[in-house]
DNA sequence: CTTAGGG
DNA sequence: CCCTAAG
């Protein structure tokens, strides 16, 4: 197992014992089979390495998932002693897949990836290149845009940047590792210049140089909120310029300790992405230039150089040095994080190409020489996509919908027991009937919709009907619930797993214990009332509640077009609504005395 | 695990 | 309903 390459690292505020968790390539001899298997190992004080610990590893994962890939993804960069070639070409491999389903759309299934390249950005360029300011860009779709905007940005704080030309002459300076690595027979190296010559850019070329060293720290943050599409308050200058330039060349290698900024030129940094192919094909090669990089820009001031390395943990470092530099006012949830990253990504990203909003997506699907499929995502994290390997913790509760469409092999076996959904899917192992089963016997959902004229009726033949549900229990309804507990959007998600309309007796039911019990005492209202409901978790009874509520006071005001509502949902008789509406004013206003 | 709230 | 943050 292990090649042993440092790559997160630096993280003394994170990790700042004697220890430091680093992820590794796992190129142990049959690794091909796993491209993208990682190995979590500590080094120990003394520089030796050490197994992490699964909580280790948890915390890894946990703290800092992105950051994990990302120091993944920069592996690639690192001199690794194990096989560099064949990490390469694994990467290789899923980046190709990546491009054949980006491209999918116009693009015929060619075998021969290299030769599809050129057209792929090749629409991107020609926009490019009508927009004025457009400097040189030699990088996928969405990053141009980026770059559009970034530079449009310097433009604004009068950067120093000049505008490259657009033919073959442009390797002066910064590229120097491209024009090295690639290979002069490739393909795309070829095609590109021949067919895209007139119009667009050689991908070789490199952007014009950006001055981040006399930039103030405002115009940091600004050029990083462009770069970014968020604000930072982050007042370390270095910070900043070394996030924004990894923002910009959507690179990772850039040193920690030192900004890749030099002569007033991004040096050292080839764009990781310059087209999807080149990319691909550079990963090889990078190898030697990179690792001298390192020793040119690597070493310069401050000791913060580990003998370890670079520090390739940017992800973290950008959320703990953010935090650190600005206290977050909350703690951001995962769902925010991944929807800061969304919007981030839709803010800089002018204006349509699905494909690009869709990056966050499930976005390739490596099949491994065994059977091992694995999925990796885009995630499209500080203006930088990073692959994420799906993981088995990178989401430890419910798979989100389009989770289910990967499943869909299973889904029939799903769907007989739709009711009992709440399983954890997450771990790829299939459903096994027996965990389900137990929840589908709940009462089933009545079809009261009809005939309502009478709510006495109503509320009889829902008793009733609960009643008879709990009889037959879990036989027959599977069927309903395949409709409407579990529709499947287009995507083949899953919208949700059951939804139960609310029998009346429930309601009833609901607001007697409510009333015994008072409103927030759920889970005795669970317990004692409702007891006899096996669904319907407490939770649930505090949603409806809430929607009592709001339905009571809702319709109170014109009692008399209340009762029902024309649409679907269940038509509350009235009189309920009115203890609702009791219940609520005595609670809110008893609590303080006594009761 | 339970509540409270936002989505 | 679902998902999370806080207790």
């Amino acid at each position: 197992m292990g090649t042993v390459v440092g790559t997160v690292e630096d993280c003394r505020e994170m990790f700042d014992v004697s220890a430091q968790t680093r992820i590794t390539p796992f190129s142990s001899t049959n690794q091909i089979g796993n491209p993208v298997a990682y190995k979590l190992v500590r080094v120990a004080g003394d520089g030796r390495l050490v197994p992490a610990t699964d909580e280790e590893i948890l915390e890894v994962n946990e703290t800092d998932m992105h950051s994990a890939s990302d120091a993944c993804q920069s592996l690639r960069y690192l001199p690794t002693e194990g096989s560099p070639f064949r990490l390469s070409q694994l990467e290789e491999t899923s980046e190709v897949i990546n491009l054949g389903l980006l491209r999918a759309d116009n693009v015929e299934p060619s075998t021969d990836q290299v030769n599809s390249q050129p057209e792929y950005s090749e629409e991107f360029l020609q926009k490019a290149q009508q927009d004025e300011s457009l400097v040189m860009v030699s990088t996928p779709p969405d990053a141009n845009i980026q770059f559009r905007n970034e530079n449009n940005m310097f433009d604004e704080d009068q950067v120093h940047h000049e505008p490259l030309p657009f033919s073959s002459d442009v390797q002066n300076g910064c590229d120097v590792n491209q024009s090295n690595t690639v290979e002069p027979s490739s393909p795309k190296e070829t095609a590109l210049p021949a067919a895209a010559a007139s119009q667009k850019p050689d991908f070789a070329l490199v952007r014009g140089e950006i001055c981040l060293d006399n930039l103030p720290i405002k115009a940091l943050q600004e050029t990083f909120r462009a770069t970014f599409g968020r604000e930072t308050t982050v007042k370390d200058k270095t910070w900043l310029k070394r996030r924004i330039t990894m923002g910009l060349t959507k690179s990772f290698d850039v040193p920690t300790t030192n900004l890749t900024i030099k002569d007033n030129k991004l040096v050292g940094i080839k764009d990781k992405s310059n087209d999807v192919s080149d990319d691909v094909r550079a990963t090889n090669v990078k190898e030697a230039p990179s690792s001298s990089a390192y020793h040119v820009n690597g070493h310069s001031k401050d000791a913060s150089a580990h003998s370890l390395g670079v520090n390739h943990y940017w992800a973290t470092e950008d959320l703990s040095c953010e935090e650190r530099a600005a206290k977050r006012v909350r703690k951001p949830t995962r769902r925010y994080i991944e929807e800061l990253s969304e919007t981030d990504d839709k803010s800089v990203v002018i204006s349509k190409d699905q494909r690009l909003s869709e990056k966050s997506e499930v976005r390739s699907m490596s099949v491994s020489s065994g059977k091992r499929v694995t999925v990796t995502r885009v995630v499209p994290l500080g203006g930088s996509e990073v692959e994420v390997p799906y993981v088995s913790h990178v989401r430890r509760s419910r798979p989100r919908e389009n989770f289910m469409a990967l499943m869909e092999c299973h889904t029939s076996c799903l769907e007989a027991k739709a009711t009992g959904g709440e399983s954890n899917l997450l771990n790829s192992e299939v459903v096994s009937p027996g965990s389900v089963v137990k929840s589908a016997s709940g009462p089933i959902q009545k079809e009261v919709s009809h005939n309502n004229t009478n709510e006495e009726n109503m509320l009889t033949e829902a008793d009733q009907d609960v009643e008879a549900d709990h009889v037959d229990s879990s036989g027959n309804s599977s069927d309903d619930y395949n409709n409407t507990g579990a529709p499947m959007m287009q995507g083949g998600g899953v919208r949700r797993k059951h939804h139960r309309a609310w029998t009346l007796s429930e309601v009833t039911t609901l607001v007697e214990g409510v009333s015994k019990y008072g409103a927030g005492k759920w889970s005795e209202i669970k317990r004692f009332s409702f007891s006899s409901y096996s669904h319907r978790t407490s939770v649930d009874l505090k949603d409806k509640w809430r929607n009592l509520l709001r339905a009571s006071f809702a319709q109170s005001p014109s009692n008399n077009m209340g009762s029902f509502k024309k649409h679907g949902s269940m038509h509350i008789p009235v009189d309920i609504l009115l203890q609702v509406r009791e219940l609520a004013e005595k609670q809110s206003l008893v609590p303080p005395n006594h009761r």
